[in-house]
DNA sequence: TTTATTATCGTAATCGATTGCATTATCATA
DNA sequence: TATGATAATGCAATCGATTACGATAATAAA
């Protein structure tokens, strides 16, 4: 079988030690200028590329980081990783992705996967069905940092999180304000922080503005499932509930919502408004275009990095861990009414 | 700093060899049970886990696959992802996946690092830019087999290709027994073989079918950008262009179209029928809902990593490198008549 | 009692590259 | 001519784990 070429192999066509071909490759001025032009000229021509698994092992360095998350199908997630990766390749790191798929034990694997792999450091979004945090923890105990992001946990990381409950509150006040007082709410999951934030911004909007408030406005729908909340909204329809505004965890959710008024013949917006959030690529496209709370995924991405590869780069001294809360915006388009 | 547990550790905490720590971690019957028990005991308190990088090194076998693909934030493509995942983690496999961004210096740089990280083998589709092909054969000749998939290349390798004429043909063909027979097509970029390989079967489809066809129909479009559709679209309309159907390279282009149509208050799809290409996920939400043409990106994800697989598993012994073509699947949505 | 056998464990080379510490050769200086 | 300085290069340990082979001890067989 074909084999790639290393120091060895160099050393032993020039007939010289590996010491030397290594000092020579890299320009060390102790090395003879004869010496270094024969060395660097056969590494041409062979096309040698250092081994990265025997330096790596050597330096105890991979320059590697491992991402997280829990998939890769998500407009919002996608955004994240190019952030990401602008700041660590911009650093000379690599990354590795994993997906989670929402699953917990899938997700214990990556986390053993990747400190196996020898990553400098973690960037981590958990499964909306993690509740233990041993395997994190074990890492940390290990000496690679973590920053966590999006998703907030209960441990002692730094965290660039997004302001959910903001997001909530001011998706419900624009509803509120462009005349609608008789809002629903599509829940994300419970247990998951970030959707109970963003509800929390609902019912609170509701206090500060003086709109009455009752539990039977929140609907759970759970899952990112188009399907699912068209259901849920049909239902709601059939058993005569009355609103006027939509505010959905998210915006497959609210395109749900959204297919299920047009299918009841109900105007949008004027009978009823909708706001989504995310800002999925698919919100713009749509017809009418959806309302929605854009989260920056990049920037979150970029401070994330920034941060991780901060406490890379000072592993010996302790870093106070440090929490940072991005803000939303809120993108109005046709599905609400903007005067 | 802390520092993760070596074999060593182990053994000196044992007073023992790291060769007897080795073995009796693995369950080596050549141990004594009570050693045995020891050494596992101590290992699980103290968390050891293997380090990868010593053992890809020993063994000259990372267990890990290298994925290089042009954009993750891509529908297509993240299908593609799942499936090679599937494959890859039941065989013990991780992946490192590689963003290109359509950039030929990138994936240059991604062959390499790939190449340094000394992954067993790498799943590959080319940027839309890759006209000379010196990056991959160059790992090939290091004895890293390759499996192209989705744009076909001039390399003596496996592909996994889907058949892009035939969905041209059939898009075309659908459009036109849908009673439509003035029909345009927005092109994908020139030189990009896929994108070529759709327009050959939209000619095609003209011809077998008895209907006039000449270069006017063909708008160049390029990136899949819904704006710069939605200006194609406008100006032929402006410059008072007839036609009753749009057969769209993809179905960010196929939105672009229809935005700028129903802006025109031109109806979809009696006046003007419209299909897509790749059945993006917004593709069902949208209204009217996006006729397309569908690729199993699963599925050629599984088989890319399958014939990778086995390419690396006969690695010595020369294998013929084999292509294979998935069909396609026509979705009939809203904005086709489908009688 | 002596030798053969087996169970158990240690030594050292190896994977590929780096690097502190010799070692050699060359030349200049006393 | 002997000695010290300097330039150029080699030796060997190291990173963490594996594994062929050798070594030791205990036990069994002669």
């Amino acid at each position: 079988m074909k084999q790639a070429v290393t120091l060895k192999d160099l050393a032993r066509e020039l007939n010289i030690a590996t010491s030397t071909v290594s000092r020579a490759l890299k320009g060390s001025p102790e090395i003879s200028a004869v010496t270094r032009a024969r060395v660097q000229k056969l590494a041409k021509e062979l096309n040698y590329e250092p081994n990265a698994l025997a330096l790596s092992l050597r330096h105890s360095k991979t320059n590697t980081i491992g991402v997280i998350l829990p998939e890769l199908v998500h407009f919002f997630f996608s955004t994240v990783i190019s952030g990401i990766e602008d700041i660590a390749y911009s650093s000379g790191y690599n990354i590795i992705i994993c997906q989670s798929n929402e699953s917990i034990d899938r997700e214990i694997l990556d986390t053993k996967a990747l400190f196996n792999h020898r990553v400098d450091g973690i960037l981590a979004c958990v499964s909306r069905n993690t509740s233990v945090y041993d395997h994190f923890i074990a890492i940390q105990d290990k000496g690679i940092p973590i920053v966590f992001f999006d998703r907030d946990v209960p441990i002692d990381a730094s965290k660039i999180l997004s302001n959910d409950f903001e997001g909530g509150y001011n998706a419900t006040k624009h509803l509120i304000e462009s005349g609608k007082t008789n809002l629903i709410h599509l829940s994300g999951p419970e247990g998951l922080m970030l959707s109970e934030q963003r509800t929390r911004g609902f019912v609170q909007a509701h206090q500060d503005l003086g709109i009455p408030f009752n539990k039977e406005k929140i609907l759970r729908c759970g899952d990112e499932d188009a399907q699912e909340n068209f259901k849920i909204i049909q239902n709601a329809l059939q058993k005569g509930m009355k609103f006027d505004g939509i505010f959905a965890v998210n915006d497959i959710a609210a395109v749900g919502a959204l297919q299920a008024l047009q299918a009841a013949q109900i105007s949008v917006p004027q009978e009823v408004a909708i706001i989504g959030y995310s800002d999925w690529q698919f919100s713009s496209f749509i017809s009418p275009t959806l309302t929605t709370i854009r989260q920056n995924g990049n920037e979150m991405g970029r401070k994330a990095a920034e941060l991780l590869l901060e406490e890379i780069h000072s592993k010996d001294t302790f870093i106070e861990p440090k929490s940072i809360t991005l803000p939303t915006e809120i993108i109005l388009r046709g599905t609400t009414l903007n005067k």
